[in-house]
DNA sequence: TATTGGAATGTTACCGCGATCAGTTGCGCG
DNA sequence: CGCGCAACTGATCGCGGTAACATTCCAATA
C-alpha cells in the first residue's frame, strides 16, 4: 500500500513473500505446479502491496501480445460503436483485447494510427475500408498477422474481409423504389471523397436507375454539423429546387430522420407524395412518428465475424475469411411496400 | 518488403545500413547527433525494410509509455465520444496517446479494465465518475501517475477532478422549472444504481422541489433499448397514469426527444399544457421539430480540461487540478422562459 | 605543435519479465 | 534400499530497445 514513486516488480512480491521471482510469476499467470501453501503467500503479498505486473515486460519476454487494433473513421458515427461492441463481446470470450484507433476519414491519419498501432505489436488487426494508403497496405501485409477488412466487400482485401456489398445495397435500394413506382429521384448525403462506402452506394444505385432511364433529379451534400438538422435543411433546400421530387434517398438514417420530420412537420403525406429511405438501420431511431426505411448493414455481426476470425488466426485454427453478409431492405412507413 | 515471419528489429536496420544498432535507434527517434549522410543511410534502409519500431522494447528500456488511459462507461452514449474528442484533440498536440477502456457502468468491469490499463503503465489515468470500487481507488493512487477523475464534481477525488455538478444541475433546472409555474412534475430516466451522475441530479431536482413543498408525482425507469423508443414509451405510461402531469423531467435529451416527439404528435400543447426538459444539450438533436430544453454538461471542455491537466502533470508542469464548470440551462421551445 | 572540445559513433548495462533448463525433494514401487 | 518420476522451486539468459558512458576523429585554439 505504501507506495514510493517506482512501480513494483516481481522482485519487491518475491521479497516480501520469500520465494524467487519466478515462482511469483508462475502464482500470478497461473502457470505451472506451484503449492498451494506458496501460492497463498505470494497472492498476499501481492495483494497487500497493490502489484499490478508488467506487461510491457511480460510481452517483450514472451513475445505475446493479447492486443487486437482495431481501426475505425470515427467514434460518433453509432455504426461504429456498434460495430466495436460485436468486436467486444466476441473477444472477452478469449484473452485478446480490442484497442481503438481513429482515423478521422483521412488516410494519412489512418497510415499514422497503423503504424502506431503496429509497433505494439498486436495480434491482430481489424480496420474498416479496404482503401488504405499503399504504405499502409505494405505495413498490414508485411506485420505477419490476422488483418481483417471490415464493412465493405467492394473489392480486394489485404487478408481477410467482412462486410457488405454496398455497391449491392444501393442496387438493391434503387430497385426497390422504382418497383415501388418512384421516379424524381432525389440523393442527400456526405460529402463522399471521404467515405468510400457511401460512395460505392450511389454508384450502384445510379447504376440501377439508369437501366431503367432513370436518373437522380437533384442531390446535395453536406458534412459536419448536427445530423438531424443537416437532414431537415438540405431537404427543404432539395424540394424548393425541386418540387416535383418523389423520393428521396439519404445516405445514413440520421439525415433521413431529420428529412422525415421536416416533411411531416409540412403536412407531406409520406410515403404517398414523397418516399424516404435511409441506410443503415440505427436502432436509435426506433421512436420516430415513423419508421425509416432503410437498409440493415449488419454492424454488430460485422464486428463478431471479424473477431471470430482474429480469434481463430491467433489461435492457428483456419477459417474462412472473405465473408460478404447481406444487408437486408426493411420497408418501414416510407417507403410503399409493393 | 520481404517478410519471413519474425519481425524486424534493430539489429536488421543496423546490419543493412552498416552502423551501429544504437545509432540506426538515434536517427529514428530523432535524438542526439548524427550526421546528415548516416541518418540518410539508415532512413532509407529503414524504409526499404518496412521497419517498425516495438515500442515494447522502447517502453521497457526507457521507461516511459506515452499512453493515457481514458476509462468511461460506454460508447454508446453519445456523451462520452464527445469528451474523448476532446481529449484526442488536445494530446493531439502532445507526444501522448489516448486508450480507451469501457466498463459498461459496472464496478467490477472498471476495476478490471483498471487494473489491464494499469499494467500498460500509462503515462495517466482520466476515468468517468467519482465511484470506484476500493480496489480501484487504491491501484489509482498506488499507481503514481496524474488521475483526472472526470464529468462529476459532487466528492472527492483520487488525484485532479474536471466537471460538473450533478446535484446543482438537478437544483437549478427545478428551481427554473419551478419559476416557470410547473407544479404537478414527472421523472423519467434511467434506472440509477449504475449512474451515480442520474442519481445525484435526481437527489438536487427533488431537493429543490421539497423545498417549495413539491413532490415528484409520478416517475418512471428504463435500461437499454432504443432510447428515443423508450422515452415515448415511458411518457405514454406516465400520463395514462398521471394525467394531470405538466411538466416532465428526463434524465437525458434521448429519452426526452422520444417524449417531445410523442406528446407533439397527440397534439398536446409543449409546453404551455406540459413542459419539458432533458439533460445534456447533445448537438445530435438540433434538428427536432422544437428544441428541448436542456442542460449544456460541458462535455467536450471536460475532455480538453482533464487532458490539459496529464499533459502538463506529464511534463511536470503545475496545475490545478481540481475544475468545476458551471453547467448552463438552454429554455429551448420546451420550457417557458419567465 | 600540443591541447582541447565537441560532433559522431560505439559499448555496456540494464529495463521487468517469461522460457528454458537445472536442481531439490518426497514417495511409490520393484 | 535404491531407482524413477512427479511435484515443486530456482538460476540464467535474452526479448528489443535506450540511457549513460566511452571512444574516435578532426578542426579550432593557444
Amino acid at each position: 500500500m505504501t507506495q514510493k514513486n517506482r512501480s513494483l516488480t516481481l522482485r519487491d512480491v518475491s521479497e516480501a513473500s520469500g520465494v524467487s521471482e519466478m515462482t511469483v510469476s508462475r502464482v500470478l499467470r497461473n502457470r505451472g505446479d506451484v503449492s498451494a501453501a506458496t501460492r497463498d503467500k505470494v497472492l498476499t503479498a501481492a495483494k497487500e502491496l497493490g502489484y499490478v505486473p508488467n506487461k510491457i515486460a511480460g510481452a517483450l519476454a514472451s513475445q505475446r501480445v493479447n492486443l487486437v487494433a482495431v481501426i475505425i473513421p470515427s467514434l460518433s458515427n453509432m455504426v461504429f460503436p456498434e460495430v466495436l461492441s460485436g468486436i467486444s463481446q466476441v473477444l472477452e470470450d478469449t484473452e485478446l483485447q480490442p484497442v481503438v484507433g481513429v482515423t478521422d476519414y483521412l488516410p494519412e491519419k489512418e497510415e499514422k494510427v497503423l503504424y502506431e498501432m503496429l509497433s505494439w505489436r498486436p495480434s491482430g488487426v481489424i480496420i474498416a475500408g479496404l482503401e488504405h494508403t499503399e504504405a499502409a497496405r505494405a505495413m498490414l501485409h508485411a506485420s505477419g498477422i490476422p488483418v481483417v477488412e471490415i464493412m465493405d466487400a467492394d473489392g480486394d482485401p489485404v487478408d481477410a474481409m467482412v462486410g457488405i456489398s454496398h455497391r449491392r445495397a444501393g442496387r438493391e435500394m434503387a430497385a426497390a423504389i422504382l418497383k415501388a413506382g418512384y421516379r424524381k429521384i432525389a440523393f442527400l448525403g456526405t460529402k463522399m471523397p471521404l467515405d468510400h462506402r457511401a460512395r460505392k452506394r450511389f454508384e450502384g444505385f445510379t447504376e440501377v436507375l439508369a437501366k431503367s432511364g432513370v436518373e437522380v433529379v437533384d442531390r446535395e451534400f453536406y458534412s459536419g454539423g448536427s445530423a438531424l438538422a443537416k437532414g431537415r435543411e438540405m431537404t427543404e433546400a432539395v424540394l424548393e429546387r425541386s418540387p416535383d421530387v418523389d423520393f428521396i434517398y439519404y445516405s445514413n438514417d440520421m439525415i433521413g430522420a431529420g428529412g422525415l420530420l421536416y416533411l411531416l412537420e409540412k403536412g407531406i403525406d409520406v410515403p404517398g407524395q414523397i418516399g424516404l429511405a435511409g441506410f443503415n438501420g440505427v436502432e436509435l431511431l426506433q421512436g420516430l412518428p415513423r419508421q425509416l426505411a432503410t437498409m440493415d448493414a449488419c454492424r454488430r455481426e460485422i464486428g463478431t465475424k471479424a473477431a471470430e476470425i482474429i480469434a481463430a488466426r491467433v489461435n492457428d485454427v483456419e477459417k474462412d475469411g472473405l465473408i460478404t453478409l447481406a444487408p437486408t431492405i426493411s420497408f418501414g412507413d416510407t417507403l410503399r411496400d409493393t
